[in-house]
DNA sequence: GCAATTCATCAACAAATCTTGATTGTGGAG
DNA sequence: CTCCACAATCAAGATTTGTTGATGAATTGC
């Protein structure tokens, strides 16, 4: 057990591929500062609706923010979670192997 | 000052792009036990020689990892500095702003 | 020098990704 | 019900990215 499962290596590349866009990054940028509508988003970074769209879906199927409707607003909000497992995600493949991994030889 | 300039985000997205594919976290976490050749490489993941040269290329044009020649060979290490530069942009997106960010707005 | 090995690079193709503009859907206001 | 505002979705096109097989460069051993 505790091999590295292809699903793992997938969703770290995953993640990372949803993190791997200036547009996208810029998103979670403004979204430090809490929630906000797309419409917010298109003024602050000067994109297109579809545009903004496209790329909050990414961040969304990615689980790195969630929506809420309000009216017809949509209202979206960084998942935080999902960020520490990122974290978790780098700190894993900077860290050294343990006894065990070491013995095991590798993944 | 201290406003997030274009080539911050274009770096964070070149770092996570980098770190976007399945074979390049394949190979990353190989080299969380030292060092290794191409030809380790090859075998351990079963990919055509090219193939490994060219994601070998993207991390190491991220910074990711850095190489030695030793003879015919090419050693790959993984550069945690880099990884730490990584871990650091999660942990800024992930925290909640500072006073002073609050005050100017946003980025 | 010559052959073999290790790896980088190139060209060509396939596939995924991003952008743009148009359309559709949903909810609120009149 | 109709109109308007906000946002998701779609289609089309351009760009980027990844794979493969072939070629080239550097190094070693004979």
């Amino acid at each position: 057990m505790a091999t590295r499962t292809r699903s793992d290596t997938d969703r770290a590349a995953g993640l990372f591929h949803a993190l791997s866009d200036g547009t996208r990054i810029s998103i979670l940028q403004r979204l430090r500062f809490g929630e906000r509508c797309v419409c917010d988003l298109t003024d602050a970074l000067d994109a297109a609706q579809s545009r903004l769209s496209f790329h909050l879906k990414v961040l969304k199927d990615a689980g790195l923010v969630t929506d809420r409707r309000d009216g017809r607003w949509m209202y979206y909000t960084m998942n935080t979670e999902t960020l520490s497992e990122v974290a978790d995600l780098i700190e894993g493949l900077a860290s050294t192997p343990s006894a065990a991994e070491r013995k095991k030889g590798c993944c």
